[in-house]
DNA sequence: CTGAAAGCGCTTACAG
DNA sequence: CTGAAAGCGCTTACAG
């Protein structure tokens, strides 16, 4: 039961100034600062010094350029979990994710976060699912992550990116106003928001937005309903709206899926889209484009609201850099 | 530049046996095996038995008593890094994605995962974006995870979960089989299989299997096509692959999204589905509902899958996991 | 300009 | 049945 030699640790040492073996992969014993020390003559602390560049040390050129050639032919790469057990947290970055990955949106924006904490030599890992202060507790517990990111951070609170706050020059109010503006430059007056059946605080965000966008335009109150997921539900709840609201000629989807279950709910109803409804998305899916009529939506870059958000979480300064703004994607239903 | 006091190791220390400090939050030093040891006054090796339950030790009942007691009073919760350090990997497991994430494969398969590794007190964190031999030596290095798990894995490749391979029972090809199979029981003979125009080494192996069940129904040679992401090629690929095989009647998609461009192309060819031509999709979308007509898919529940991914990185026995069978979702296309 | 030493928090042979 | 000690691989005051 208790084996001896687990196959970890199999090259118990040797330790030899030789290390010769090339330092890369095989089944070797992974090349450390003692090895990179040896082979230069000088000691670990030298060595550490030289590779983290410390700007606290005076080291001769020779000696520097000694151990790089040294780290750089045995292979060595730091250990990140002695480091980090050292440091005090690990170079990882967590970014909490739930649903809502269908949309540009995220894509961007992880490709920013991922990219932008590459940079700084950290890495971008993802925690899927529901997010629950257990599993939150489990990660800190498991690799004491550097930084702990909710997707979308600052954006999806309307709290963020410019100094008067509320995003309204790049942030999700500014998209909101590029929606509703875009209703409203077809002559449309009397809208209505669909919103998803699961009742989020950013629908809450999108909602108050939406009203001041609406106001700000000179629209009328904008009419708020839920889409059920189902289509019976999605068609009932529409011809309820329809029902109470007459007046609605333009409907704006909370995301591409509501304002796509819209669209369905209405060609069951018979209604002509964007003839006696039309509708708009938010945060362009591909899918949008594959219905009759294609969905015209607002399409977001936030790879800029990635990188930010990766110095912020990095504690470093994240001026200049300026998000790409949102712009409308015509197709067909609105 | 070099300030003093970085915040980290705030309260140096202080070590005393009081404790009192709750052990829990605040911004207090994190509590310590060494803690749990001084306030049941025995050493550090014990409380680890303790905790681990290490099967090599026999402990007195009233000792393991005392320290599982003091551990639960403190809040003591095992440091990971430290642990790692000195296990050699961290209880974390890196799932490697790219893109696909919208069926319910990949959702459900998270879903297996996670859970299983949660109930094996390890973690599942997520790598998204373009898998490189760089990013994945970035991650080794820096947390050195127990394992790293491709998206898919075995399933992918059709060799898994069965004995004889291929994924007859409950992988791939059972599932190709089942969407052929719908296929040949409205009875089409002639079928195209709708590609993605990126070249993945899935899609061959999905041409493979639908050749295979193809020839085991007695229906004719499939015929593959790339479906391309736009619009007008999407529809240009169709207007071909329709002059070319006159015969074809129905179209089995690759996944929904190569159906769903296929069914868009149809409409704008003005060709009756399912009249005229059939569509059937794969790995269930919420989006196939949407459309009309609604498409007809393979759902597949792939809870099991991620289990015994689960089970496979961590070296445990993975029998025993039935994976639920795939079904038709039956809509209007097919 | 460089080295010896301590220590991050844990696990695990090895002695009693 | 339990403890003292070594060590995982790194960084960083502290002495020279």
């Amino acid at each position: 039961m208790l084996e001896l030699g687990t196959g970890r640790r199999a090259t118990v040492n040797g330790d030899g100034g030789g290390g010769a073996t090339d330092g890369r992969k095989g089944t070797r014993r992974r090349t450390t600062l003692n090895d990179v020390a040896a082979a230069s003559g000088v000691s670990r602390a030298t060595v550490s010094f030289v590779l983290n560049d410390d700007p606290n040390q005076t080291i001769s050129p020779a000696t520097r350029e000694r151990v790089q050639r040294a780290a750089r032919d045995l292979g060595y790469v730091p250990h990140g979990l002695a480091r980090a057990l050292r440091e005090g947290s690990s170079r990882i970055v967590v970014l909490n994710i739930g649903h809502g990955l269908e949309g540009n949106y995220s894509r961007s924006y992880i490709r920013g976060l991922d990219g932008e904490l590459a940079v700084h030599d950290h890495v971008l890992l993802v925690r899927h699912g529901h997010r629950t202060p257990q599993a939150d507790g489990q990660v800190r517990d498991v690799i004491t992550p550097r930084a702990v990111i909710t997707f979308g951070g600052a954006y999806l609170t309307g709290r963020e990116l410019d100094d008067q706050g509320g995003g309204w020059k790049d942030g999700l109010a500014a998209h909101t106003a590029l929606q509703l503006g875009h209703l409203a430059g077809r002559g449309h007056t009397h809208l209505a928001l669909a919103l998803p059946d699961a009742h989020t605080p950013l629908a809450e965000v999108r909602l108050r937005f939406t009203r001041e966008v609406a106001a700000t335009l000179g629209l009328a109150e904008p009419v708020p309903f839920v889409v059920p997921r189902t289509r019976p539900d999605a068609t009932a709840a529409v011809r309820a709206l329809r029902a109470a609201h007459p007046a609605v000629t333009a409907v704006a989807g909370y995301d591409d899926d509501t304002a796509l279950r819209t669209l369905t709910a209405l060609r069951n109803l018979g209604v002509d889209v964007p003839g006696e409804v039309a509708v708009i998305g938010f945060d362009d899916t591909e899918y949008g484009a594959l219905v009759t009529p294609a969905l015209t939506s607002v399409r977001i870059d936030a790879e800029a609201h990635g990188r930010i958000a990766a110095r912020r979480a990095l504690g470093l300064d994240d001026t200049g850099l300026a998000p790409t703004p949102g712009r409308v994607i015509v197709r067909a239903s609105a």
